[in-house]
DNA sequence: ATAATAACAGTAATCGTTACTGATTAAGAG
DNA sequence: CTCTTAATCAGTAACGATTACTGTTATTAT
């Protein structure tokens, strides 16, 4: 009888539950403002907090100074672009192996591990091509 | 001739260029003070970031919310300890193999990586080991 | 030594995030 | 269906790391 499920909370749970994208807390606000008009950023930050803190999420930090958030919790890496920002899942690498890579090289005890990626994302590839050959 | 030299910058680079510890930008203020008592924060921002631009160290965010900077800017990975926030060097570790993996799952261009790897380093790992037999 | 300007110290501003506070409201009990 | 109460809220203030501004200082080339 501890945790009630607020108006707020499922809104953003419906909101984020699907993204594939790794939205950032004001993007999440922006998102839920049509379900719930007057929802404070505040609110927004600590469910999705909470969120991670029992696992419905995790977030993903991936050096732009502001924190996202990503309804994937199995073991996956990132893509980010350089040119655009957006955050793209690599799917179907071998995480354990990378892991076994780096504790084989160091003595401490490795639990935990993400890895971040940076490029150019198929949009941003195309339209480069686009404009060296007009 | 455009850059100047000053003794600050040249006292900030002295007390980074053999480090192994990734300090703060904090960190290198207060470790900076003894060869230059005023100066100030801004300053060794400034000349981190520029050192960062230019090539001669590397930033590292480990999602700690700070920025770690780093002299050595050859491809490696790094280790976060969990319990007392160490950044420790995986040193020797196939850094390529880890790019063709993740290429070999993404269809656009992957030209940086990094990663970062989580658990209780070897002192804390010692610590922990004591602790539970006392 | 002097001039030109890169770089400085000090301080204010920015921005993402967190903490506080009095008002709502979801959910279990009767 | 009320009633109670504690979880959650909206609104706003505070926070901490980083960046920007401004008038002064000091490095470098002449
Ligand atoms: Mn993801
Ligand atoms: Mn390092
Ligand atoms: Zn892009
Ligand atoms: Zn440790």
């Amino acid at each position: 009888m501890a945790t009630k499920f607020s108006r707020q909370r499922q809104a953003i749970w419906d909101f984020i539950k699907d993204r594939t994208d790794h939205p950032t807390a004001e993007a999440v606000y922006l998102g839920v403002k049509s379900a719930c008009p007057n929802i404070s950023l505040g609110t927004v930050y600590r469910n999705l907090m909470l969120m991670r803190d029992t696992g419905m999420i995790r977030t993903v930090e991936v050096g732009d100074g502001v924190i996202h958030f990503d309804p994937n919790t199995t073991d996956h890496n990132h893509f980010i672009c350089t040119n655009c920002g957006k955050v793209i899942d690599i799917d179907g690498g071998d995480v354990e192996a990378i892991k076994q890579e780096a504790a084989a090289h160091f003595t401490g005890r490795i639990q935990g591990y993400s890895a971040y990626f940076y490029g150019l994302c198929p949009d941003c590839t195309k339209s480069a091509a686009t404009k060296t050959t007009e």
